[in-house]
Parts: C-alpha cells; sequence; structure tokens
RNA sequence: GGGCGAGUAGCUCAGCUGGGAGAGCAUCCGGCUUACAUCCGGAAGGUCACAGGUUCGAGUCCUGUUUCGCCCACCA
C-alpha cells in the first residue's frame, strides 16, 4: 500500500471509526467473565452538552485506561450513557419555547414533557458522537440514560427504601429559591459571588420609646420581620430582652429576644428577623417559637404579605422600602457594603433564602459510611489531597434537598391521600394498595407533583447502570468498578454521593480509585466560561490536529496540579509527533515490504541489543506510569523513545545494514510493532491504521496483547552512550569551528576497551553517514593527525582532522572553554570530598560517585591540558 | 473567614522517597542527508518567588513572607 507523506489524520479517522463501529471491539463479555474484569463506568455527559476540553481531557483519560486494560489482558468494560440533567435540559426546551412565545405552561405538563423527549431524541446523541469521534472505546452496547425505564425503577426503588428506613422526610425548611426557575435547589447548586451592595442602617421604634438602629443587606425582607434579636451578653442591649420594638411601615409589634448567635460587633449589634427569609433567622425563629411570614411569590415578586409594596419585583420593593424609610426619616444611613450573594448555578439568577415544603435525605448517616470507606482505604483518592476536602465536607454535610418544582425528571414516586397522608410506592397500583390497608377503603390518591434532583439518579449509576435492582450478570461480573475518573467540580454532587448510595444499597464501594483531574484553564490560566468567550472547542482542534494529537497533547499536559492550561504549542508537537510515527512507519514498510520479521531471539549488532534494551526499559516505565496515571510520564517516555532512541539513533545507525541484514529489518520491524502497541491507548486512531497497513494478527490493535518488558542490556546501553558521544563530539567540533557541510575530515578515537572498538568498527559506515566523515581509526593508542580538533570523552579521546579547514586559534578559544568548565567541576568535586562531614556522614556510595567523578574530572583536565600545548601556544 | 493549588530557561511545564538543574516550543547558527523541512544537526539561555531553619548536602523537608488562581462558608 502507498502511504501519503503527511499523516491525514482525518480520513483515516473516519475510517477507523467505521471500522471499530462494525467490529464491536469494544463489546465486554456477558455473564461469566474468565478474564479479569475491570469496569469503568463514565461521568455521564448532559444530553444537552457538547463536547469541551474538560470531557475531551477527562473521556480521553479514561479511554487511555480502558484500552491499555485491554490489552493488558483484563476483561474491560466501559460503561457509557448520559445524564437527563433536569434544570439545564428543561431550560434549554424552554428557551426554544419562548422564541415561539410560548411557556411550559401554554402547553401543560405531558405536552411539554414530550416536547423535551423530542428534543433529546433529536439532539440528544451529539455529545455520544463526539466521544466516539474523540476515540472513545465505550461498550455502546451498554449505554444507558439517567431517565430510560430501567434506571427510573431505580430511583423509585431507592426513594421508597429510603422512606421506609426514615432516611427521607418532607417538611417545611428554609431552602434556596431560583425565582427564574421557580424551583428550590439545594446548597450545591448555590454559586457565591461577591456583590457591592449598602448596608441600610434603619431604626426601629421601641414600645418605650426612642429607637434601635439594625443593620440590613436586605431591606425589603423588614416586610417579613417578626422579631428582633441581641446578644443576651452585650450590655448595650441587654435590657431590652422581652420588651417590644414596632416593625416600620407595617407596624407590626415585634417583640426582641436574645440570641447569642447576634455577634454584637457586626453592624450595630441589634438583628432584625426574618424567619421566612434567613437561615440565621429561621433557626432563632424555631427556638423562639416566632410567626414565619414568607413575603414573596414564587417567582420573586412580593405577595399579599407585603402591604402597600404586593405585586412587585424584589429589586423594586428594595428601592421603594428604602424610599419610604427615608421619607419617614427611619433610615439612617447606606454604609457601603461587599458581601456574597448565592446565584443559581443554572440561570445566574439571585437566589432567594424562603421556608416551603419539600423533600429531603438525611444524609449524616449516610456520609458516616462514606468517610469510614475512604479512611480504611477501600476507597483511594488520586491526586492524594483531595481526601481532606472529601473528609471536610462529609463532616460537614447537611440534609440534601431532593425535590424540584419542574416537570423533566424523575416524578417523586409519593402519593397523597384526601387527607394528606403520604404513600411512597414503586407504581399507583402499589400506592392505591397502601392507601387501601391505611384508609380500609379505596380513596382517590394525587401523586407529589415534584420531580426529583438529577442527581439523585446519578448517585445510583455504577450499579444502576448494570441493572438494578435486578440481580443481574452484570453487577456479578462488573460490580464494583475499578476506577473512577472526573473533575473536582463534581465531587460533592456526584463522587461522594454514588459512595453513600453504594454503601447503603450495595453495601460495597462503588469504585476503587478516584482519579480527580485538573480544570483545564486557557492559555491566560483564566477559566473558560461561554460568557467570556475563551472557550476552546475540542471539536474544532480535532478538526485540525486529529483526535490523536489532542488526545496525546492531554495525556502530555496532564499533571497533578488543581489546574492545567488548554493545550496549544503541544498540539503542535503531538501533530509532529505522529507525523514522525506515520514516517518512521512508511521507512521500515520500504525496507520490510510484505515481509514480516518475527522478533528475532538473539542479536549480537550493538545498536540491535541497544534499541531492544531501550524498549524494554521504556515498556516497563509505561506499563508503572500507567498503572499509577501518570499519563504524562507514559506520554514522555514513550515520546522520546520513539523520537529520539529510535529514529534519531537506531535508524540512523541501522541504515546501512538494511540492503542486506535480514537480522537488523526484524529488529526494526519488531520494535516498530511494539512502538505501534505501546502508543494504542493514547493515540488509538493511527495506531490502529498503521496495525491495518501492516496486517498484523490480531485484527484490531484494541484486542493485541500489550508488550511485555524483557531483561535490559546494560553493556549495550553503555557502549552506545560512547558511540553516540562520539557522533556527537563531531557534530559539536563542526558545528563550533564552522566547519564547511561539504568537508569529510578524517577522524581518531582513542579508547581501550577491546569490545568498544569491535563495536564502533562495526559501525564505522554509520558514524561516518551521521557525522559526514572520510576514513576514521580506532585503538588503544591512535596517533593524532597534528592540528587535529580534539574532545576529550568519557570513554576516551576524540581527533577529528580538520587542520586545513579551520583556524587553529578558534580550536584553541574552545578548547579552554572545556577546560574551564572541567576545573569547575573537579574543584567542585575535589571541594565535598575534603569536606571530613561528607566523607563521615555521607553514605558510602554517594562518596564512592564522588571519588570517581573526581577522578574523571582530573584526567579530563589533564588531557585538554595536554591538547591544547599540542596545539602550540 | 477557612482551606487547597501554583510560583523552576523568553513561553508551557516535568523533576518519585533530599546526593552532579531537564523536556518541548520559541531564539540563534548550520543543513532540501534518498522516512519525515510537521525534518536533521549544533548552540545559547536558570540567584529553582523571597527570608530563615534542619542536614555533610535542599528545587526536593520545616517555619514565615509574598504574588496569582481556585474551592468552601448562614456576620445580617
Amino acid at each position: 500500500m502507498e502511504l501519503s507523506k503527511r499523516y491525514q489524520p482525518t480520513e483515516v479517522e473516519a475510517k477507523i471509526h467505521r471500522y471499530w463501529e462494525e467490529g464491536n471491539f469494544f463489546r465486554a463479555a456477558v455473564g461469566v467473565v474468565s478474564k479479569v474484569p475491570f469496569s469503568i463506568v463514565i461521568p455521564p455527559p448532559n444530553v444537552t452538552g457538547r463536547l469541551h476540553m474538560g470531557h475531551a481531557l477527562n473521556n480521553g483519560l479514561q479511554d487511555v485506561v480502558i484500552r491499555y486494560r485491554r490489552m493488558k489482558g483484563d476483561e474491560a468494560c466501559w460503561f457509557p450513557g448520559t445524564d437527563h440533567a433536569g434544570i439545564a435540559t428543561q431550560n434549554v426546551v424552554e428557551k426554544s419555547l419562548a422564541k415561539e412565545g410560548l411557556t411550559r405552561h401554554d402547553l401543560g405538563r405531558e405536552t411539554f414533557v414530550q416536547r423535551v423527549w423530542d428534543w433529546k431524541a433529536k439532539y440528544g446523541s451529539e455529545i455520544i458522537e463526539q466521544l466516539k469521534a474523540l476515540g472513545c472505546s465505550c461498550d455502546w452496547s451498554r449505554q444507558r440514560f439517567t431517565l430510560d425505564e430501567g434506571l427510573s425503577r431505580a430511583v423509585r426503588e431507592v426513594f421508597v427504601r429510603l422512606y421506609e428506613e426514615d432516611l427521607i422526610y418532607r417538611g417545611a425548611y428554609l431552602v434556596n429559591w431560583c425565582p427564574r426557575c421557580e424551583t428550590a435547589v439545594s446548597d450545591l447548586e448555590v454559586e457565591h459571588e461577591d456583590i457591592d451592595s449598602g448596608l441600610y442602617h434603619i431604626r426601629y421604634p421601641l414600645e418605650e420609646g426612642g429607637h434601635v438602629v439594625i443593620a440590613t443587606t436586605r431591606p425589603e425582607t423588614m416586610l417579613g420581620d417578626t422579631a428582633i434579636a441581641v446578644n443576651p451578653d452585650d450590655e448595650r442591649f441587654a435590657h431590652l430582652v422581652g420588651k417590644t420594638a414596632r416593625l416600620p411601615i407595617l407596624d407590626r409589634e415585634l417583640p426582641i429576644v436574645g440570641a447569642s448567635d447576634v455577634d454584637p460587633e457586626f453592624g450595630t449589634g441589634v438583628l432584625k428577623i426574618t424567619p421566612a427569609h434567613d437561615p440565621i433567622d429561621f433557626e432563632i425563629g424555631r427556638t423562639h417559637n416566632l410567626e414565619s411570614i414568607n413575603i414573596l411569590n414564587n417567582d420573586g415578586t412580593i405577595n399579599e404579605n407585603g402591604g402597600p409594596f404586593a405585586g412587585m419585583d424584589r429589586e423594586t420593593a428594595r428601592k421603594d422600602v428604602v424610599e419610604r424609610l427615608k421619607a419617614d426619616g427611619l433610615l439612617e444611613e447606606v454604609v457601603p457594603y461587599r458581601h456574597a450573594v448565592g446565584h443559581c448555578e443554572r440561570c445566574s439568577t439571585a437566589i432567594e433564602p424562603l421556608i416551603s415544603t419539600q423533600w429531603f435525605v438525611r444524609m449524616r448517616g449516610l456520609a458516616d459510611a462514606a468517610l469510614a470507606a475512604v479512611k480504611d482505604g477501600r476507597i483511594e483518592f488520586v491526586p492524594e489531597r483531595w481526601t481532606k476536602l472529601y473528609n471536610d465536607w462529609l463532616e460537614n454535610i447537611r440534609d440534601w434537598c431532593i425535590s424540584r418544582q419542574l416537570w423533566w425528571g424523575h416524578r417523586i414516586p409519593v402519593w397523597y391521600g384526601p387527607d394528606g397522608h403520604a404513600f411512597a410506592a414503586h407504581s399507583p397500583e402499589e400506592a392505591a394498595e397502601k392507601a387501601h390497608a391505611h384508609y380500609g377503603e379505596t380513596v382517590a390518591l394525587n401523586q407529589d407533583e415534584d420531580v426529583l434532583d438529577t442527581w439523585f439518579s446519578s448517585w445510583l449509576w455504577p450499579f444502576s447502570i448494570m441493572g438494578w435492582p435486578d440481580e443481574s450478570e452484570d453487577l456479578k461480573a462488573y460490580f464494583p468498578t475499578d476506577f473512577l475518573l472526573t473533575g473536582f467540580d463534581i465531587l460533592f454532587f456526584w463522587v461522594s454521593r454514588m459512595i453513600m448510595a453504594s454503601l447503603h444499597f450495595m453495601n460495597d464501594v462503588p469504585f476503587r480509585t478516584v482519579y480527580i483531574t485538573p480544570l483545564i484553564v486557557d492559555a491566560q490560566g483564566q477559566k473558560m466560561s461561554k460568557s467570556k468567550g475563551n472557550s476552546v472547542d475540542p471539536m474544532e482542534l480535532m478538526k485540525e490536529y486529529g483526535a490523536d494529537a489532542l488526545r496525546l497533547a492531554l495525556a502530555h499536559a496532564t499533571s497533578k496540579g488543581r489546574t492545567m492550561r488548554t493545550p496549544t504549542t503541544q498540539l503542535d508537537d503531538a501533530r509532529n509527533f505522529l507525523n514522525k510515527l506515520w514516517n518512521v512507519t512508511r521507512f521500515v514498510l520500504m525496507h520490510t515490504g510484505d515481509a514480516r520479521p518475527g522478533a528475532p531471539d538473539t542479536v549480537d549488532a550493538l545498536e540491535d541489543r541497544y534499541i531492544l534494551s531501550r524498549l524494554s526499559e521504556t515498556t516497563k516505565t509505561v506499563r508503572e506510569h500507567f498503572e499509577a496515571y501518570n499519563f504524562n510520564l507514559a506520554a514522555e517516555a514513550l515520546y522520546s523513545f520513539v523520537w529520539h532512541d529510535y529514529c534519531d539513533w537506531y535508524v540512523e545507525i541501522v541504515k546501512p545494514r538494511l540492503a542486506s541484514d535480514e537480522s537488523a529489518k526484524g529488529v526494526l520491524y519488531h520494535v516498530l510493532r511494539d512502538i505501534v502497541k505501546l502508543l494504542h491507548p493514547i493515540v488509538p486512531f493511527i495506531t490502529e491504521e498503521i496495525w491495518q497497513v501492516l496486517g498484523e494478527e490480531p485484527e484490531s490493535i484494541s484486542r493485541a496483547a500489550y508488550p511485555e518488558a524483557r531483561a535490559s542490556d546494560r553493556d549495550a546501553e553503555t557502549q552506545m552512550a560512547a558511540l553516540q558521544e562520539i557522533v556527537t563530539g563531531v557534530r559539536t567540533i563542526r558545528a563550533d569551528l564552522n566547519v564547511p557541510a561539504k568537508a569529510q575530515p578524517t577522524a581518531k578515537v582513542s579508547v581501550a576497551s577491546q569490545p568498544l572498538i569491535d563495536a564502533l568498527k562495526a559501525n564505522e559506515s554509520a558514524i561516518r553517514a551521521m557525522t559526514n566523515t572520510g576514513e576514521w581509526s580506532f585503538g588503544p593508542d591512535v596517533d593524532p593527525a597534528p592540528g587535529s580538533a580534539r574532545k576529550v570523552l568519557a570513554c576516551g579521546q576524540l581527533f577529528v582532522d580538520v587542520a586545513d579547514m579551520i583556524d587553529i586559534e578558534a580550536e584553541k578559544v574552545r578548547l579552554q572553554g572545556e577546560l574551564k568548565q572541567a576545573k569547575k567541576d573537579l574543584a567542585q568535586a575535589s571541594g565535598k570530598l575534603s569536606n571530613e562531614n561528607f566523607l563521615k556522614r555521607a553514605p558510602e556510595d554517594v562518596v564512592q560517585k564522588e571519588r570517581s567523578k573526581q577522578a574523571e574530572f582530573a584526567q579530563k583536565v589533564e588531557r585538554l591540558e595536554a591538547n591544547l600545548s599540542s596545539l602550540g601556544t
């Protein structure tokens, strides 16, 4: 087959992608698994999602792991799927409705939900297609959706069980309310942002005359005030406890209570209490049995409790309240003040805390079990430092508000009787039965209108995806999973909750290792976001560079820090590298033709021994790095082996032998074949393409066995290092002394080791080619031509006869530079060795090493001086 | 307010349990060498943020300072 001079990723990837689809190579065994199972569940992307850099990184790395394991011989199964993403998806569809001038209420619940399903059918597979384009080797036959029938069954099962165990309860508590989405959201869905606003100092008249001044950032909430609180230990105000004040504007009577939560240092030291709209006030209200007055409608406008302000939106009400206070002479001052205000994660609207009846999960017990699982090592975080954050969150966990006033999602499986009694059930029929048993007769039931938080289905993902609550074959074979890889942004939302759910329902951890990836930031180090317009579209990068280049660049750039920059120059590097791989394949095929030489049993030539040794070392290193999830180090080891050891040195040295030497071809080919296999987990497309071109077995490289490391060959590597030093030495001399490019000086090497001399002699033509030199002589005691340029080597000395090509003075300057450096090195080594404490306390091997260094440098200095004097002064 | 991460060559970063400062890109110089100019060869470039400390020895361990970034948080 004729290969193009440049690697063309786009064509190849499309072709290979089809090949994988048709070949079902990523299908994992069902039922009895004879190999060691290794499973991963994908963090399900939102159906509304498009691939972003975070996805590309995370799924690229998961694919590296799963492909490595598959080749290593495990029964590797990567379970894919998508998340219905309640609020996010509902918002998307509502927005498209808005363009038609409609709201979901115009359609009604059923029609609206159908619209979302239609939307999902049309657009929901986009991200899956993008993952496939990235090369993800998921078992697509096992793809699931968090709102499909099976997972919905799991959700109902879990809800009912938790309800029966009293771990789910319903009640009126202070929750985070988004007036735009008109739903409650959990604490985690609130993003805090610092806002410049004012601290309003308001006078509250006292019944006994006079007034107290209260500072607030939300003056409109005074409409819901039902008390005033002071710290009972605060001398200034303690005497007021038990007295009453009057609420300005609405003229409500407000008891003054003592509460130690009040910080005398903050504001005026007096706190207005609005139990319906503030978390602290809510608590104080409960302990003092205060009335709660909700002043807000669901859309954030003031309700009938707001008196003259009823019907206004929040902002207007705030201004008007302030105006009114000012007019009444009750506003003392407004102090500029910057503080954190909660915003809806999905729509950035300011969150209003308010009292609302919602469903909650009792988290304490679940969290304790999850803490224990990490503490005793059943689950391990990589990098380890994330453990602390996980622990902190779980130790301070609060109950989870799981009900949402949305339509898109799992409807809460609770039915209410005429008197409001709740029946949690798997189905309407079961609810009816339960109700019948309870009331002794058939009654009309109404299902709860709300749906569950999206995360209430995804926290079950690692086992619901395998068919739970059935005792499925997959659960037996693949649960618990081995590895989870995700970003830290969903550590609380998802990771910790999966651990809790798994421990509770499966009595086991969901996964053993959690790898937390860094956050990808833009080239300037800024967080990428749509609104900033600085996000990078990985699909664009894949179009330009290819999926493999993107994967390699990301794997290579992955560090264990908290952030990593989106690759830029690394993409060029990766593309260039793949082109290099492609071209060396062309080179190898040029020489092997259709022959597919087997791996040679024994080799004699130095370069063959060397490259096989390096291959072994690299194989060992790469395997270790993959096992430890050091993706960047694995990529680096492969990059440097392929480019430098194989292409730059081995191929160049072996060239003269390729015309006739079959064993050379064998080694050349064997190493390439291993290289392709070693690289496959990171760059699957190009390696599969090469595999096909080579016509190797098995059919797909994705099912080939990952290379095993053999013994390394120290002697060969040492001798090769000497050869490399000689070649580099000549090149340096040529460059430093401006030897004309066409000139072919003769050269001599003086070395003591006879085996090395033999190896060098065997490679003379290669050395000549690599250095563009004429005749060489190698021996223990060569006689340099007068005026030769000289280089002191670790193994001996190099002489290049450039006498009539260069300026002798230039060579003197060069040698003097080297002498200076050698003297410096010698002085440093000698200095250390003359330190008694060093000799006394440093380990013997370190001292030995220092001694040989000293000897080496001393010899170098001596030789350099001799060389200099031979050039005359 | 609490916590975490980063600060190493012009840029992006690697440096595991402390023992002669590395890579890629960019720069400069030389090469169209028959796999590759997305290439080949060579060179230059660093008080490892700062200040102390431990040690025979610190980029690596400890303390403090500082700059940047992020996460968490019910001081109204």
